[in-house]
This record gives C-alpha cells, structure tokens and sequence, in this order.
DNA sequence: AGCACGCCGACT
DNA sequence: GTCGGCGTGCTC
C-alpha cells in the first residue's frame, strides 16, 4: 500500500503538500506488528528533500498517512535528518500557532526551529560536461568563462553569481541553462552540523610500536613513549601539551603513518558560572504560603495556571527556583521565558547558581552556532531547563512541566513581524495544556488579559504583597510642568534638581527617563505651523543637532537643517520637543560636576555596548544614568536613590488602546528603580497632564485602581481582554490600490461577522513608510473563540476576495495580525 | 512567499 | 529580432 506524507514549506502559502512515500524511505510493520524504524524512513518532524514545482526544495513531514490522493504525486527523494528534529508536541504546538495566527505551517515550524536548520534549498550552478563552444557575447560570454576557469567540475552557488552580477546575472545564467551550457540543480543547505574535531589514535598495534621504536631516532622515540602513556583518541592541542612532544617531532609521528584522525562531535565547553545548588534560599512566610498551590499542582502533574502578582523585589524568584527544583525533581523539564532586554548575565547566573550546567540559555547575542547547540543539548536531553526570550517558548525542552513567563506583560513577547506573529504568552499557554505542565506569569503591573484570566477562574492569581524586608515602594512626587514654567533648571523642575543634587552630595546615584516613544525633536514653523516631515515616509524628521542635520528615524532619510521654512519662507522655524542629546547638553550645564551616562539607541547600537553601559553604572563609575525606555527595565541598582521621568505623558501621544496601560507600567517600571537597596528612594514625574489616571495612580502605587478603571474602559469599548483584536495590514507602492483592496477586503469581512466588529480600514498612522503606503483595519473577535474560528473567517474572506478582487491587485500585500499590540 | 512564464514596449 | 519590466498563476 502507497504511503503518503504531508509536506510544510517555508513560505506563505498556508497548505500542506502531498508527497508519496517510496519504499526504502518507508516506515515499516515488523512480525510482532511494532513499527520498526529503519534509518532513513519518513516521519513527522523530519525534514525531506522532495521536488517543488520545477526546482528541489527542504520541507518538513508533519504527517505520514495512507490516503491516497485525487491529484498526481512526487516522491521524497530523501530524509535529511536521521531523527526527527521536531518532536511530535513542538509540532502540534507549531500546528497551533499556525491556526490562531493564521500564519503558514512552515513560518510556524521555522519559529520553532533554531537558526542554521531553517530549511532551505540552495541552488548551485557548473559548466555541463561536454561543451565547446561557448556563448558568443556579453555577459553570459563572462560568467561562462568564470565557470570555465573553475578547476574541474567544481560548482558555485548561485548566490555567488548573483552577487557579481547582480539581476543581470540571474538572466544570464537562465539562458545559459535554456542552450544546455550549464547545470543548474540544488543541494539542501543544511548550515549546522554538530561541531567536529579531530581526534587522534594509534594506527598501529601497541606491540608494533616497540619494534618501530628501535629504528627511530631518539627524539622520536620518546615522543613515542609519552603518546603511548596517553589515553587516546586525544586531540591535537592535548597531545601537544605533553612534554616532550613538540609539533616537530609530533610531525614526524604523524607522517610516518603511527597514528590515524577522525572528526568527533565536540563537547561544549564547560561554563565558567558560580555554581552553588545548595545556595538556594528557604521561603519566607509568605512566599511559601503562595508557592503551595504551585507545588501542590507541579506534584499533580496537571495543567494549571497561575499569576504571580507582586511588586519588584517581592521575591518572585525565589519562587520560581522553588517550582523549578520541584519539577526536576519529578523528572520533568522547565522553560523560564524573560523579555529579550532581561536576559542579561545577571538573570541567568541567578538561576545557574542553582542549576548549573543543566540550564541551556538561548540568546540573541548568541552566535548561530551556540545558539544550535544549547538547543541540541535540550533535545538530547542533556539539559533539562531553557531560558530565554519570546521565541524560547519553542525551546525543546523534554516533557517540560514548568512554563515560567517573567514581566508576563511585557510587550516583546509579541512577535509583530514577520509572521508567525505570535504572543509567547498564549503560546506557552497552549504548550502547559498539552503536556499537562503548570505554567506560571508573574508580574507587579501585569496585563489587563491576565488579570481578566484570573477574575474568570481561568488562571489562579497569587499575590506577593510585602516587598523585601529593607526595600521600601518609593516616595511619587508628580511635578506639573505648567506650575514650574519658570521655575526649571535645564530639563529639571526645581524640586527634582535639588533631589539629584542631594543624591549627588550623598554620592547616590540618580537615574533620569527621558521617554522618547511618539515624537522626539522635531522642527516646526511658527508663522505656518507646518512640520518638517520625511518625503517618504509621513513622520516628522528628527533633528541632530551634533550634525545639525535632520533625519528620520524610519527610513534614515537625512537632509540639512533649513534656513527657512520650505513652505512659506519664515525664517521662524525651530525646535520643539526635546531629543535625548539635548537633554544631556541641558543637563551637563545646569551639574557641572556630575558624571552623566547616556544609553539610547544611538549609545547602544555596539554588540555589548548595552551590558558595558549598565555595568559601568552598577560599577559606580557615573552619577547619572540617562537615557530612553532601556533604562527602566528590571535591573538592580542599590544606590540608585532618585529616579525623575522627565516627560512622562509621550507614551500617549501614541495612538493605540493600550497607551495608558503602558504608560503605567513604565512608570512603575521606572518607580521600581529606587530604593532598591537599604536606601529609601524618591520618585519624580513631570508632567503636563497630573489628572492622568496613570499618573494618579502611579503616584500612590495602585496598581489595582488603575487596573480597575482601565477594564471598565475597555469594557466600554469592547477592547481587550473582553475582544480579541486582530489587525489586517495591506500594503503596496500604488496608494489608490491599496485603498481599494482595503475597501474590498474589509467589506467582506463585514459582511462574515457582526455588525460593529470590524472597524476601518483607514490609512496607518505613519501611512507612507519608505514609498509604500499602508492601510490596516481591525476586528474584533469574541475572545473565546479559539483557532478554529479565527482560520475559517479568514479562509472564507481569502476565497471571497480572490473572486472579486480587482485586476492588478496583486502587488497588494495582505497580511494578519492576531491579538496585535497596537 | 518565491518564481517561472508570457505579454508588451523599447532598444543594441 | 531581443532585453527587461511587470502582472498572473502555481506549487503535491
């Protein structure tokens, strides 16, 4: 009987392909009607070089079956991999990201899958055997050459050709192949293969030796005889630090054919990290009174779900270590999820000091390489904890039966581009229900969806109410900059200047949030009121005043700062808002004494500069720390005693329904700096707007008024978390057919749901981006319903849409975003 | 999404 | 003729 096997690709396309399965790749039935495997044989999770149209391509079974197909199938040509590296639980998770997201199977399992085993085909090309005369002209005549000059029948990547020729070269090269003077074929590029070594062992018999021994030169001899009390295999460097072997002598060893190579997997080098399992700290009260329920559920071995609620410093680590031995204690496996910006040394050696070497972190700083081997070493199962950021969810951690996500609101844990466009959040949801894992969030301002989970019983809510012992919340000052006009020194209202002046005489350090979020410096004409905005992109340019030169931040357009403005001629034009670097200058004017350190995107773009930055500070080697929305996330700085957000209302002039909850939870962020250590801490926020409910409950720590107004709010308008909101993107050079598909588009999913649940489309805020224009519409889906339902109405609006779509709307891109953040 | 194919206008 | 741009349709 055929057997058949569905195929995923990496690309949009949202279907399955249809493979025959030929019989040496088969997975058989043996007499005791156990599946036997034999190596090579087909299964879900594999990945399999198949024909794909006219060309080779890598795609990854995801089910093997016996249902013949009414259409004409391929063949797999092959498996390449010997095993699956995708088990069959991170497949059924891809399986439902790709629903609920609606992105491809293939996006989806790509997520899953580490960077070096994306699947992807490579196309090579060579000179066809047996041709003489070559093509008369141009280029083809060049690049036939260059193939020519190739020594034998070596082949080249097509990339290269592209790269020397660019798009001509493409054309090229497919006239080449049309008259048979070249071959063009594929080869799986399979870019990681474990890292290898050479190891070194004795050709020759031990008792051979001896006699091989006398007939040789001193030198050699004893070099013999060291190589002899090795244990081998043993790699070079090894065998060179022994004494007497010098790279001379270990030479003529080699030469003289004693010894014989091969290539071994390389262990990973061990870690350098503190490792103290037994420094782990007893509960206090309180924790362990919130941690029983997650101990009860973690012995059970039962889905379950719960949110940790407590301020900074409230212990939630602790807990999260206690649940975590727990778990390994009962053989299962444990996944920490932290935002990207958390995942700093520091964070980790907190959990490798209990853990040790059984933690695998997976890193953005990471490169390729390091990054496939922590996630080899969870998929063999020779480390049983992950952590890392949002797409660590997809880490192959075995029988995982703990799911940890810190700052569980934090917006990073949402992929908005490319697609899959998934949350972390609701993904590793999804991976505790299916194995049957407890999943913990914590967070001390934590997400309106969570804390609606856990009003309707889905979710338990734990809170941690007393901060640590020494720690106290610090003082909230809120500063109305209407009411300090002319009471400013620099960027500073007076009551904040002389709290960091104290500080600074006191030797503490102060940290200074300059949000930036919605505008920044921007130039404006005061006779016209007209803004200076980017002829590509409609956002207002942002003025460098180092390079006295405007810029913007989209699409890196820059021109010189006008004398005048370029629609009416005022000579009136200047600067409002302020940037960082200005605020810095203004500082350093009014503390020439203090030590300020700057850390924006433009301070931080190093590959370590960020680390250096804050581990300058921490060092004390600044007063000052100042810069963007960086500066408020989670890190621990004692003598940190003042912390002033000199604008804090920016965050709502951008427009999205979440502002106001972000806004609090930067403020809180930020509040959460000070007085981390025994020092008490103080707390400044300027503002224009002090009756801002953030702000008013910012002031007083509040964190459960705010998060009350804010659901009645939501409440009112339908928002999350009493809708699932998802955002349909179009895109495309031409402005009049982007509208159109939008209109079209948007109409027919009016027309599949309710009334008043699809809102829009409209152009996007910024709706000309690098000369393409984009329209978005929202809808709001009932949040109960699952992928299922989010799958079939998007289906049904593709189908309708390609029926009445109109001509040339091709070059209209569509895409879906599923719970977006904004 | 890619990518080939085919149609069309602009040229050595 | 032939080169290159762009719209259309398909991938088991």
């Amino acid at each position: 009987m055929p057997s058949f096997a569905d195929i995923a690709f990496p690309t949009a396309v949202r279907r399955c392909f249809t493979y025959r399965i030929p019989d040496q790749l088969k997975c058989g039935m043996d007499d005791s009607s156990e599946i036997s495997v034999s190596a090579g044989s087909v299964r879900p999770g594999m990945r399999v070089w198949v024909p794909l149209k006219n060309q080779m391509a890598i795609g990854m079974v995801v089910r093997t079956h016996q249902e013949t197909p009414d259409f004409e199938t391929k063949d797999i040509i092959r498996t390449l991999d010997s095993r699956p590296v995708l088990s069959d639980e991170l497949l059924k998770l891809a399986e439902w990201v790709h629903r609920f997201y609606y992105s491809s199977l293939g996006e989806a399992i790509q997520a899953a899958l580490p960077a070096g085993m994306n699947f992807i085909a490579e196309p090579r090309v060579r000179m066809a055997p047996n041709v003489h005369k070559p093509p008369s002209r141009g280029i083809e005549r060049e690049i036939f050459d260059f193939l020519n000059d190739l020594s034998g029948d070596t082949d080249i990547s097509l990339n290269e050709i592209s790269r020397q020729w660019q798009k001509k070269g493409e054309r090229a090269i497919d006239r080449l192949a049309k008259k048979g003077l070249i071959e063009i074929w594929q080869i799986p590029k399979v870019r990681m293969k474990p890292q290898m070594e050479t190891v070194w062992s004795w050709k020759v018999a031990p008792e051979e030796i001896k006699e091989l021994e006398s007939s040789s030169p001193p030198k050699w001899i004893r070099g013999l005889q060291v190589l002899a009390e090795l244990p081998l295999p043993a790699t070079r460097v090894e065998i060179l630090a022994q004494p007497g072997i010098t790279p001379y002598v270990w030479k003529r060893i080699r030469d003289s054919g004693y010894v014989t190579s091969k290539e071994v997997p390389s262990d990973q080098a061990a870690s350098a990290l503190p490792h103290e399992p037994d420094s782990i700290s007893s509960l206090n009260e309180e924790q362990a009174s919130v941690y029983e329920p997650v101990r009860e559920a973690i012995e059970a071995e039962e889905y379950k779900r719960f949110l940790l609620y407590g301020v900074t410093g409230s212990g939630k680590t602790e807990i999260y270590i206690h649940a975590l031995r727990d778990t390994l204690a009962r053989g299962r496996g444990g996944l920490i999820l932290v935002p990207e910006i958390a995942l700093t040394p520091q964070t980790v050696r907190r959990f490798y000091r209990i853990f040790g070497d059984q933690i695998a972190v997976l890193h953005s700083r990471l490169s390729e390489r390091e990054r496939f081997d922590a996630w080899s070493s969870l998929q063999k199962g020779e480390k049983t904890i992950a952590i890392g950021a949002r797409s660590a969810v997809f880490a192959p951690v075995r029988n995982p039966g703990l799911i940890i996500i810190d700052e569980e609101h934090d917006s990073s844990y949402k992929q908005e581009d490319p697609a899959p466009r998934y949350h972390a959040r609701e993904t590793a949801i999804m991976r505790a229900r299916f194995n049957d894992a407890v999943i913990m969030t914590g967070s001390a301002t934590p997400s309106l969806v969570s804390l609606n989970a856990a009003a309707t019983d889905k979710c338990r809510m734990l809170k941690l109410e007393s901060r640590h012992a020494l720690a106290e919340l610090p003082d909230v000052t809120v500063l109305d900059l209407k009411q300090y006009r002319s009471a400013m020194r620099g960027p500073l209202a007076v009551p904040l200047f002389l709290a960091v002046e104290e500080a600074l005489a006191k030797k503490e350090q102060i940290i200074l949030l300059h949000n930036r979020r919605g505008f920044s410096t921007f130039i404006q004409c005061e006779d016209c009121g007209q803004v200076l905005e980017c002829p590509h992109c409609s956002v207002s340019l942002t003025h460098h005043r180092s390079r006295r030169h405007l810029r913007c931040h989209y699409c890196g357009y820059s021109r010189l700062m006008p004398r005048q403005c370029p629609s009416c001629d005022s000579e009136s034009i200047g600067e409002l808002g302020m940037g960082t670097q200005r605020v810095e200058d203004e500082l350093r004017e009014v503390l020439p004494d203090a030590r300020i350190l700057r850390m924006d995107q433009d301070t931080t773009s190093g590959k370590n500069a960020h680390d250096n930055i804050l581990q300058k500070f921490g060092r004390g080697d600044a007063d000052i720390l100042m810069g963007t929305q960086i500066v408020a996330k989670g890190l621990d700085f004692p003598n940190v005693t003042v912390v002033g957000v000199i604008n804090s209302d920016t965050e709502l002039a951008f427009p999205s329904y979440r502002s106001a909850e972000r806004m609090y939870q930067l403020l809180s962020q930020v509040a959460g700096r000070s007085g981390r250590g025994s020092k008490p801490g103080k707390v400044f926020l300027q503002t224009l707007m002090p009756d801002h409910s953030a702000l008013r409950f910012a002031r007083s720590h509040d964190f459960p008024g705010f998060a009350r107004q804010e659901m009645m709010s939501r409440k009112n308008l339908d928002y999350p978390p009493y809708s699932r909101l998802a955002k349909v993107f179009f895109r495309s050079a031409d402005p009049q057919m982007v509208a159109r598909v939008a209109e079209t588009f948007t109409g027919i999913l009016a027309g599949l749901l309710h009334n008043g649940t699809v809102m829009g489309p409209s152009p996007s805020a910024i709706e000309r981006m690098n000369n393409i224009y984009s329209w978005e519409a929202h809808i709001k889906l009932h949040p109960e319903k699952g992928g299922q339902f989010i799958e079939r109405v998007f289906d049904r609006a593709f189908e309708a849409y390609d029926k009445e779509k109109p001509a040339s709307s091709g070059k209209v891109r569509i895409t879906v975003n599923v719970d977006t953040m904004h």
